[in-house]
DNA sequence: GCTTACTTTGTAAGCGGTTACCCGGTAAGC
DNA sequence: GCTTACCGGGTAACCGCTTACAAAGTAAGC
């Protein structure tokens, strides 16, 4: 009782070596398998951790092996003005964080997770700070600047989603050019539609750029219209889609028959923003998203969207990342094929095909 | 600055210092901001840090400081057979998380996080390699065995969530019993129903047993008659739940006119049971919840349940951790209290308060 | 000019593991 | 019986950082 305070004994390895009358090396050595110690030993040792409930240092091991066996995640949290199911429901970030924390765990390989605030600074001094307690780092999209992750990859390997690869940093990323030309293929190709607007994510996002890019191509290859103007600029966010909406119609200006929404999250905003204004989705204006979250098919009516395999997104940033870890290159720029989801929301009406087939294909396929 | 060969080289403190032609004691003073450097110093390191991208390694710095900053959070990943919207919605678990993420933030420590699969065992095993990562451990409900806790607790400060505090051990929950008694109160006093039921979670959770031991007593004391039954477990599962009343009425028995479920999962799995079955809610049977996850109010009908401070509750989770890294005692069981949300599941109409006001009898005040 | 009292900086001792290297002991070879 | 191998296990040198302690430089006091 005397000196109840300083307890601060966790047990060392010392502690164990004393207890089991061996050397701190042979208690390593039964620990890790390396070498051949002899039965007895082992016993022994084993022994001395049970009863002092030994866990030996991560920290310490690190230092020596050169290994935290941490990979750390930087991503934003939130959203400005959380928008209905937004805040409630898994979305994109939040998958993905779940393949990279299932891939990890299957090489022994834990996740130290930073989400910084929407509207928080020093990106790069909470990511640094990860840096430094982990082996290598995962950032989200525009998380960093092309300097800023430079500098960052200076001191661990860093592999970026949805971004640009570069000298020092690998990306991963999906389709989004052929996602996004099947789409308007089938809007325009398949359902008639003449007029489409693209209602972009954030401008500075690859992802929404690329996006943006293969819409414009497409739509202009099928001989489509384009709606463009300033407004058709959103945030990647419900609200932004559905502020954009209002203020079209707060205008009095013609919606376009179709309106290609950057992600699903926008989709949602400008499905409810519409619904509101009293407009049919998707008999007066068709609408679709990107991404295919979880949510997606529940909404009314179900949402046609471009299907990216977000949880292995994750999975494969970890992989990428693990393999650069252990010292081998690989490609710098990896890319995820895409599917198109034909639900409702673009005009097909509860078949799976985007061909109105001879009323065939009812059963879906799981 | 051409020395491009050991490219596995991090750069040191080592480094920073022969750069800036200083001790390697100046540059930890300077970056920890202890001591009085020169300014001169200051600046000479600052811009070797800078030139060298220079990010000190949490592992040897987590060594020397005996602290790492890290907390870990051990929990289970999904349920066995995940029910619509339980795979897709932020559900308890994930909102807990959340709330130690951030307040972990607030004091600079980093949260690595750990699932474990529904049906993986080496959960222990898990857990000391999270451990020996961390400086402290937060485990979710039922991860371990008591002893299985005491042991973990000689290598560093643990914190259950809803479990059972230890000599050795802090735990965190919410005031299940006047949560419970509250909404036994509103059902048999506001809306006269003499047959309740109450349909478990996971038998061995403290929190489950809380639930029902108050269940039982208020629903004693106040006149109502127990459906009791073998087969009123459930297991905290949307699946468990729908599965039990699914067996009820195969087996053609009369059902409670209240189903008190031991959580919001659970209720949700029933309310989708009945609805398959053309039972109304809550007109022939009402039907209750417990935690009010952030699905709850959008359920239809709106589930009326007892809200625990979710997110707080993991928040609180972190503090007390934290004050106990830091060497303070403190409680060893911290109780935060619940509230009940009345919404429509229970037969009360579009109105937050259980009383009509003018006319009714006052129900007794505790 | 020589103490005295600070201030700033450098040196070196850990922190708790891993592992290269070395040594004593026993088995095998001649 | 003596040399040669081999094997299990101990000693000590890191890993990169913090910090107690000491040294050196500077300003002030007499």
């Amino acid at each position: 009782m005397a000196e109840a305070k300083r307890t601060r004994a966790t047990a060392t390895i010392y502690d164990v070596a004393g207890r089991a009358g061996v050397s701190i090396a042979s208690v390593s050595r039964v620990l890790n398998g390396q070498g051949s110690p002899r039965a007895e030993t082992r016993m022994r040792v084993l022994r001395a951790v049970r009863e002092l409930s030994f866990v030996p240092d991560g920290a310490a091991r690190a230092l020596s092996n050169q290994l935290k066996e941490v990979v750390g995640v930087v991503f934003r949290r939130g959203s400005e003005v959380p928008f209905e199911d937004e805040e409630e429901s898994l979305l994109f970030i939040d998958v993905i964080n779940r393949g990279i924390e299932v891939a990890a765990q299957r090489r022994g390989f834990d996740v130290l997770m930073s989400s910084v605030g929407i509207r928080e600074d020093g990106v790069s001094t909470r990511a640094a700070a990860i840096a430094g307690k982990a082996d290598g780092l995962i950032l989200h999209d525009r998380m960093l600047s092309a300097a800023g992750i430079a500098r960052l990859a200076e001191s661990v390997p860093v592999v970026t989603l949805a971004g640009r690869p570069s000298r020092v940093s690998i990306n991963v990323r999906c389709d989004n050019e052929s996602g996004m030309r099947a789409l308007i293929r089938h809007l325009v190709t398949d359902h008639g539609y003449r007029s489409l607007a693209f209602l972009s994510g954030h401008p500075d996002s690859p992802d929404n750029q690329a996006r943006a890019r293969a819409f414009e191509a497409q739509a202009l290859a099928c001989g489509a219209e384009i709606h463009a103007a300033a407004i058709w600029h959103g945030d990647y966010s419900a609200s932004g889609g559905a502020r954009v909406i209002a203020s079209l119609l707060d205008e009095g200006r013609m919606l376009p028959r179709a309106i290609v929404c950057a992600n699903d999250q926008t989709a949602l905003g400008v499905m409810h923003a519409l619904a509101r204004r009293g407009i049919a989705v998707p008999n007066e204006v068709a609408v679709t998203g990107f991404d295919d979250v979880p949510v997606a098919r529940h909404l009314q009516p179900p949402l046609t969207t471009v299907r990216q395999p977000i949880q292995e997104l994750g999975a494969t940033a970890f992989e990428v990342l693990h393999s650069r870890i252990n010292g081998s290159g690989g490609r710098r720029d990896v890319v995820l094929p895409v599917r198109l989801m034909i639900r409702e929301s673009c005009g097909c009406a509860h078949q799976p095909s985007p061909l109105p087939a001879p009323a065939a294909t009812a059963a879906g396929q799981a």
